[in-house]
DNA sequence: GTCTATACCCGGATAGAC
DNA sequence: GTCTATCCGGGTATAGAC
């Protein structure tokens, strides 16, 4: 069940969360692993490949959450919760994508569009087609939300000895998406001056 | 005006954030610079000793109102607010510092306390020493609005020509730190079961 | 204050035996 | 499928002349 490219694609997952991409070495996975750096190369062709193979669960359902979005334009609460759901399922890699140049340019080198261009589609899809420029500033900041508080939350809870549960909270999930809402929610104009 | 010293760090700044730390050479800053890398030595002792020098004042502000909130309690409002004009002002360091584990480490060895312990500390300034683990939760959402939001905001603004005009544009400021203030919020207990 | 030249090390990757 | 041995490139840093 656990085959030696599995178990190598967990140390590097653990690894590269903690030391980032970059900061880890082969020699690094191939001393966990309790081999030396040729074998690694049996089972990958390259540190990049590793690399591919942890991204390409995350990366295709995020490529889903995007495609249904230009179908079936859900509400934002839907759309926010599945942000939360995929953090959750890629916590340790969340940690290195998200500002790791070198992990982003990978990324969108293998992307039918670059990761910038998604990330407006989400924006766009939170504000509204018609949205002004504080809509657009509120739809980052309930993204913002999602992506800090959920690893937070799940930093909390998980590392100590808490047996098998090991993903978010329900009781989080739904305050982190309810904080998200308010943020992304209109004020409207200022109370008291009409 | 502008020294060599100074000359560095400026470029060093700018290609520290678009390609990261560790993705920066020495022979890019010096290349930049129009000079050779060992130019770059007689100015500093190393290339960390050019970060150092690109972290020292942001850090000495962070400091600061770490300090000011343990002598004075200072309203959510505020306190976001000082983060929010923290990350425009080192805006382009925040991309880097924020999770690249190499920075961490080396901010870690050199301040008194851990900045885990210290993104704690916030944390519990926002939530209230008496908060509950939802008011934690929420203020990490806060934080993470503030963060997020403050860095969109900017790469909307700032890049194209918009002249002299560089920061943050004061509507939004206000947009971003009222969008916090509502991930911050209460909501009380579910309306409509009493 | 900047140059040329170079030392030195480390990390990724390969060759070929077992 | 893993080993030993090794290559190669690139990156930091230094020595010493100018």
């Amino acid at each position: 069940m656990s085959s030696t490219k599995e178990r190598i694609l967990v140390i590097a997952r653990e690894l590269f969360a903690r030391q980032g991409y970059t900061g880890t070495t082969i020699a690094d996975i191939a001393g966990e692993l309790g081999t030396t750096t040729a074998a690694l190369y049996y089972h990958f062709d390259s540190k990049a490949d590793i690399l591919r193979g942890l991204l390409e669960q995350p990366m295709a359902v995020y490529l889903r959450i995007l495609e249904g979005l230009r179908e079936a334009r859900p509400a934002a609460e839907e759309l926010l919760g599945a942000f939360v759901d995929l953090a959750v399922e890629s916590r340790e890699l969340s940690v290195i994508i998200d500002r790791d140049p070198t992990i982003l340019a990978m990324i969108d080198e293998q992307l039918p569009t670059s990761s910038e261009d998604l990330t407006k589609e989400v924006i766009i899809a939170l504000a509204g087609p018609d949205a002004d420029h504080a809509a657009v500033v509120r739809a980052h900041a309930a993204f913002g939300v999602v992506k800090h508080a959920t690893l937070a939350a799940m930093a909390h809870a998980g590392p100590p000895q808490n047996g098998p549960r090991d993903g978010l909270d329900p009781a989080d999930r739904v305050e982190i998406l309810a904080a998200a809402l308010r943020a992304l929610a209109d004020p409207g104009p200022a109370r008291g001056q009409p």
